[in-house]
DNA sequence: GTGAAAGCGCTAACAT
DNA sequence: ATGTTAGCGCTTTCAC
């Protein structure tokens, strides 16, 4: 752990000189024959800047916090990874905050985030937040970073506080998946939606009522359920949707994991899939094509969405114009054993 | 973003009083009224310490860095999980670096590791390390975390260079899913191992090689076949062992990821699961009651591994006895579709 | 082309 | 019971 006047002393150099070498300064101008005693003994000695050194004089910690409500969900898995490539790009580590642990001892609040997370905006522990909406994200995290200047961007829901917005092509998915099955036949099609009143919800059910729309379809709110993302609650959903519309033959699950619940719990009720009802989700996972009934999907760009979080926070990348950026990369169908012929 | 000195201006005290209310220092002494104007004038101006002024002061920077090789792999995901937990309970942040996006790059290298990972741990920028072995964790993290006497525990492999280590009950897990199948009449059991080398593969694969000895079953190398921790591997894995003892009536697998890649994979060669050959695999996962056999599994305490590994580097917790600590949670055989009699 | 020096915000040892 | 002070290791003007 030598420190920087240690390397200095070494190569008989100031200090600045070694800091500006260590940093890559490209402004500096010094002679070959300088530059290479300090690097020689950089390398020499393994000199390595002290993180908490650089954070406190250039106020910057180099690291982005990533909160997710469940990091198990290999949908949130996805952003992550692009997240993190993307941070590993220009630097920056990134911090995990996985609310699901908390939520699970306090799910009477009505939303909370880790204390860890607050102290770390406050106390400018970290560059940018990254949150992922599902419904209402802390008010708490959300003032802090407001207050503190911390740049923000949420995923998915435009909560309008002035901050970045990344958005993926939610319409365009859901139609995609919608007229899918209108192509095969279809006439019927029920929406298992995602939690109410988020962005990327309202999308998703207007790709799919425009597209029956479109096709002069019915499309009424008798016909759309909403379910957290959870297998338990796609299975209670659909069930609920059937009771409601027995008609329906077809659903448009606006996420892969609740739309897993759906499809069992549609199994246990005598159901068969996609013989009695057809199911197509938006998101691709790995383990889609190993379901009972290979799941027919949306493919999303996550990976993708994670880069652009970063890149917003960043305000490096493309699309750099306003407040919200929705992710160009076309989502595509991917068409399986859970969706067939009316 | 208020300074320590503010509040101690505002609240007409030292800074010395204000820093060790802030950090509820139980040995300080002063009066109630101080005390009270301290307290309200941090909350009042919200205050929060700066983390970089406490990381430089302390040399302790919070944050606890852990390795995974696939963030998006729910295994791993649910030891991140705990270890997130833990780590938040002692008021630490988990930095997650996650190399499989990194390894795709570096594909020909035997190992490598985020370079802002080797960084962090050069620079103090974590108290703490974790790392998932996958058989020869990167050296050069190894090497400097060694040097920079930074507290580093591996997981499920001991490696052997002083650090500490976490290991799952692996032997127990192994013997469970195979006298599982024992017990269903099948005599003919082969194994499809993880990546050689490593202390849990050795430890299973001797958990099921103990368990047939203990019955007079036939136990010999070429029973086994090892594969990594992805679907296509395990299907190969699996088509290889089937071309070489043909006989065999079910697999023990020693993770859930190669066996449902080995459940298709056989499939596709026409073998019926279980009818022709039954399957258990080594972690239970949510998906595993859904996929197109529904998986019999051992659960093993993943979140607990997590919440060890975090735990032994803050050096508290039970069982800080010595070097290596196996999590006492008994694995738990959870008996699905995919194994019947023989 | 290179060096000197001031501080980033905090904590802990040592006064008072 | 409370205050003073000396750095932690680095970056960055500004001076030479």
């Amino acid at each position: 752990m030598p420190r920087l006047a240690d390397v200095a002393k070494a190569s008989k150099v100031s200090p600045a000189i070694v800091s500006r070498v260590a940093n890559g300064d490209r402004s500096l101008k010094i002679t070959a024959e300088t530059r290479r005693r300090v690097e020689q003994a950089i390398r020499e000695m393994g000199y390595r800047p002290n993180r908490a050194a650089q954070s406190l004089r250039s106020a910057q910690s180099g690291f982005i916090a990533l909160a997710v409500h469940d990091i198990t969900n290999p949908v949130y898995g996805e952003i992550a990874r692009g997240a993190g490539a993307a941070a590993a790009r220009i630097g920056k580590a990134l911090v995990m905050s996985d609310s699901s642990e908390h939520e699970a001892e306090t799910a009477h609040l009505p939303e909370t985030v880790p204390d860890t997370l607050v102290d770390l905006v406050g106390g400018h522990g970290v560059d940018g937040l990254i949150l992922q909406a599902n419904g209402g994200a802390s008010d708490q995290v959300l003032a802090l970073a407001a207050r503190e200047k911390t740049p923000m961007v949420v995923l998915q829901a435009d909560i309008g506080i002035g901050d970045q917005v990344v958005l993926l092509p939610d319409e365009q998915a859901a139609r995609l998946a919608t007229g899918h099955l209108i192509g095969l036949g279809h006439t019927r099609i029920g929406c298992l939606a995602t939690n109410p009143g988020l962005t990327f919800t309202g999308a998703r059910i207007a790709g799919w009522r425009r597209t029956l729309e479109a096709h002069g379809l019915r499309h009424d709110d008798t016909r759309v359920v909403h379910a957290p993302a959870t297998i338990a609650a796609g299975a209670d959903a659909a069930a609920t949707l059937l009771a409601r519309s027995g008609d329906i033959t077809a659903l448009v699950c606006c996420n892969i994991v609740p739309a897993i619940g759906a499809m069992m719990g549609l199994t246990e009720r005598g159901y068969r899939v996609p013989d009695d009802i057809s199911i197509a989700a938006i998101h691709d996972i790995p383990m889609a094509p190993f379901l009972k009934v290979a799941m027919t999907t949306v493919a999303m760009p996550l990976f993708e969405m994670g880069v652009a979080a970063v890149e917003a926070l960043a305000g490096c990348g493309p699309g750099d114009g306003g407040p919200v950026r929705i992710i160009d990369t076309e989502p595509r169908l991917i068409v399986r054993a859970s969706t067939g012929r009316a």
